[in-house]
DNA sequence: TGTATATACTTGTATATACAAGTGCTTTGC
DNA sequence: GCAAAGCACTTGTATATACAAGTATATACA
């Protein structure tokens, strides 16, 4: 291992994977760790930046660098952010908030994000777009609890994303999947620009934060234009 | 969007995106973006860093910045680094090469990678160790076209696996899956430390670079201790 | 008591600089 | 002709510095 952040970097993972830094424990700050290994704060910082890429370290402005909670995962299965992932084809994205509002919980929604029902829940319902056409549309039910600024946030612009937010304001843990292909409704049809007929591609996913269940979400693809699993282009 | 940063990484993705910059295009250099933004050039690197990391751009040393290949993909379905994976539980990462040597490659090998019989072939054997247990064997055949020192590799060390490698060489764009449940071999049963009669999770996967197909892997994981898919903790 | 304000920390952004190291092309020397 | 050396360019690493901005605590004041 050359490069001396590697080396630190090296350096933090044995110490959260020797116990010496629990999941939740503060890491030594930029400047600590410089003066540690006799470094550059800036040196520092970029062992620091990796492991928060990878998921290991969360890093707060003013507040500090923490391990993040422990999250056993299958290998196969990850969620994307859906902006990332049509960049990452090189295409161009877009996204169009239809609604963006707060709600009085009906007994379904409550029950699936575990809340009284009668409370308030906030709701967005987005349509994801590929090279100008729609691939994703995405209804989304929050728990206010867990992300209050949800209603202010500008999603579409800097390819802000639900997902995207709820990721960064809290660490999700668990996820719940089901898929299946449904039929279209009308409205369904028209927002999608689907054929007569055409199916969709239904996923629902509830995310699980430590303290509970952030968000219920249902995604329809068009069947015609998106597919999971077999074989794969990535 | 306010760091600058952030607007070169945006300007640079409308480029592709719009078709100036195709791919395989060769992008701007560090010191001619640094020119053109009217920044330093640390900050338009961070820019092409960023996506590099997300896999837009290609970047080498000597050489330059290259649009990546289009990628399209599912949502779901990734390959994760299993030395990443790992790490980003917290836990400890550890592998043993047991094998790796070139083979004279025998018909159903050939056929799978697409290659005359006879011819060489590349093949490891790794055991890949979670906090000192067994969790995967991968056994993989190489096409040596497309990795000529993949047997001068030091596996193991940095955290460095075959997968890793071969990523790092080769832009994959396509692989095919197939997954299902086995029963152990004496072998298996030993080096994975199995229970008598707990069956094994196996991944079968062929991976394909622009030009062909790069390698075959079987992935076995003891069923007891690997999932996939269904409720995902993450 | 309660509310501002100051402060000491943290991470985030940006710059300028220096050198290392890899690639491709030209020039030199035999 | 041909191989070695040099050169111009690229990305990669590392440092020192400066200021912006977010968080929490202590302090002063009404």
């Amino acid at each position: 291992m050359e490069p001396r952040y590697l080396t630190i970097k090296q350096a933090l993972l044995a110490r959260i994977e020797g116990g010496i830094l629990a999941a939740g424990a503060r890491v030594a700050s930029e400047n600590e760790l410089a003066s540690e290994f006799g470094v550059s704060r800036m040196t520092a910082r970029r062992a620091l930046d990796a492991l928060a890429d990878e998921g290991v370290l969360i890093r707060t402005q003013g507040l500090g660098t923490f391990v993040a909670d422990e999250r056993p995962s299958s290998n196969l299965i990850e969620i994307r952010n859906i902006a990332d992932e049509i960049h990452g084809r090189g295409h161009a994205y877009h996204c169009q908030v239809l609604t963006l509002e707060a709600q009085a919980a009906d007994a379904k929604q409550a029950l699936r994000l575990g809340l009284a029902s009668g409370g308030e829940i906030f709701f967005s319902r987005l349509l994801h777009c590929e090279n100008a056409l729609p691939v994703q549309l995405e209804e989304r039910w929050v728990n206010p609890k867990f992300a209050p600024d949800y209603l202010a946030q500008r999603f579409g612009a800097q390819d802000l994303t639900p997902s995207g937010y709820l990721n960064k304001v809290v660490p999700l843990t668990e996820a719940d999947h089901l898929i299946e292909a449904v039929g279209a409704s009308e409205t369904l049809q028209s927002l999608l620009q689907l054929a007569q007929g055409e199916p969709c591609l239904k996923v629902s996913r509830r995310t699980f934060g430590p303290a509970g269940i952030v968000s219920y979400a249902q995604l329809f693809h068009p069947g015609s234009r998106y597919r999971l699993g077999g074989h794969i282009n990535y």
